[in-house]
DNA sequence: TTGAAAGCGGTACCAT
DNA sequence: ATGGTACCGCTTTCAA
């Protein structure tokens, strides 16, 4: 059943039916509901690679993200297709770890793919020496960065301020007497290297001494912080506060804290479902998933309406607070 | 740049360089090589649009979930997509929400789409009365479902033993002395049918009286949790253990149970995250995400060579154990 | 081993 | 408002 057939059964020519598929108005209101009702009839679905073919284009948009698993890539993911999904736009989602070799791979799989334009989500994507790949990419369709900055033409970032939002919170935690904050973090992305940054102004801000800065690689496992705290406390070093780069981190860390009896504020990045199934529930920086997105998703939008669009769009964080660190409302200042 | 260009540049037909595209053995060494350097050369890529019509695929397979932020989901369209890609397969991803008018949508939008296949994810793709929209999409393409069962033709199903897992476990728990088990669910698909069913299996079985028997459905919420079990205490009612369908509502109730001073045995589902970021940590049921990942590929690949496909496989679940239960080794019997 | 040419199923320009 | 037709870029059959 093609667009032959509808015409015949119509008694029209292709050109007609074509037009009656794209909305045209030059169809008179009668030929059209002939039309129409034939295809309902027959079930008749026109042929997706012809048009593609034809328009260049099947409203398709490749997402790619490092690993759907971590929660704050699902939850990215969910809202751009959700937000595409109004647009008649579906996703192709590649996950593909960390190795530069496979992103460059994906990146331009996608790109022959032909889809029309790409959104790379989370800092991973930007390489410390070689963005190439993503520079030869934008040679032929948008890419939009979520959570990342690179400054290449064609290249749209949307970033959220995670070295604002730490340096706010440290601020916070110092102006209570917390003035020796843990900060664990586990990755040296763009996004990591932001927030360590943050940390860091903010102890300076506030007039820290270097030996109360306290910054600890970690790996990204439960098992890998639980040991780390051990072995901090039992070498006798001092905090009174711990701040860390993913919920994940900060959870082990609030729990491992608890079962050697210290009750002292954490605060966790991203604002994940883990935040509310630790005990005490913990307070997270919301790094605004979901205004990201719309925001990715509303570039584009400009971009097709031939709209000028800014390279870099920078959002604000958002403290969540739960129980294991509520923000003191008296006298707060930065 | 197109097969012409190529073509002419070579000063040969474009037949023969579309056969060096298709891997024909039926051209020179010479030739092939000549053709392939001018590709190289030029950078050329085969218009994936143009193959598409003419292969009638895009090497493309339809994934749909209902919630992409939902750990199980999230793991399980991971898996897939790894194991497609080694295929040079991408996928489409649908994240549909529980609406039917919107499963129906998309699902047809998939198959509207042309991908080669689609696979859905979770049981709640099995609807109550209405599976016409399965069975329709079904006739044009092979139709795999993970963890839920449809008897429809052209549709594939692998499903793990769910029932089965929480019948031994509650078999377990009694079998330990654990006689009054609170069985915690949130949603009546066929996989939260499945296992109640199996609970209340388990417990007669196990020779339980029906007012031993205590299943509690609430919200997928950990705020609902922590209501029910406060109210559950509240009213004196009386439990020694829980079980639960997923495992955020397992650790709401272990820290609501906790916080009411209370250390019974707690069993969760789905093995996510989440169990790992608990206090204690969380013992749950892996229902083996990845091993009916890999068999709904296997399953499409022997469709393709033609060999014969089982509708319905069955795979076990299994125990991870960790602080909050630990099976009792000695004298165990179902 | 290679080439000519007919599809595949649409879009869109140019006439009428 | 409608039709004729070239074109999008590749696959594949049939001849040579």
């Amino acid at each position: 059943m093609n667009i032959y057939d509808i015409a015949e059964k119509c008694g029209v020519s292709i050109a007609t039916v074509s037009r009656v598929l794209n909305n045209s108005p030059r169809v008179s209101e009668k030929t059209r509901n002939k039309i129409l009702s034939v295809m309902k009839n027959e079930g008749y679905v026109p042929n997706a690679f012809a048009r593609g073919l034809g328009l260049d284009s099947m409203r398709m948009i490749g997402v790619m993200c490092t690993d759907i698993t971590d929660p704050f890539y699902a939850n990215a993911v969910g809202n751009i297709e959700r937000l595409f999904k109004r647009q008649n736009k579906d996703i192709v989602l590649c996950c593909t770890g960390n190795e530069l070799a496979d992103k460059k791979k994906s990146l331009s799989y996608m790109v022959d793919r032909r889809v029309d334009a790409v959104v790379l989500i989370g800092s991973a994507f930007k390489e410390e020496t070689d963005n190439s790949h993503i520079r030869r990419a934008a040679e032929s369709i948008p890419v939009i960065i979520i959570n990342g900055y690179i400054d290449l033409p064609n290249v749209y970032c949307v970033v959220c301020d995670e070295r604002g939002a730490v340096r706010e919170n440290v601020a916070a935690l110092v102006n209570e007497g917390y003035n020796k904050i843990l900060y664990l973090y586990d990755a040296s992305t763009y996004s990591g290297n932001e927030k360590l940054s943050g940390y860091k102004e903010g102890c300076r801000l506030c007039g820290l001494s270097a030996e109360d800065i306290l910054s600890v690689r970690v790996a990204h496992s439960v098992k890998a912080v639980e040991e780390k705290i051990n072995e901090l406390i039992a070498l006798g070093t001092e905090f009174n506060s711990v701040m860390a780069s993913e919920d994940i981190l900060a959870a082990a860390a609030l729990n491992t804290l608890r079962k050697n009896g210290k009750k002292i504020p954490v605060i966790g990045f991203n604002n994940s479902a883990i935040a509310e199934c630790t005990n005490p529930s913990l307070t997270s920086v919301d790094n605004m998933a979901e205004a990201m997105c719309e925001t990715a998703v509303r570039l584009l939008d400009d971009m097709a309406e031939q709209k000028n669009v800014p390279s870099k769009t920078v959002i604000s964080a958002r403290l969540i607070e739960r129980e294991s660190y509520k923000k003191n409302r008296r006298g707060q200042k930065l």
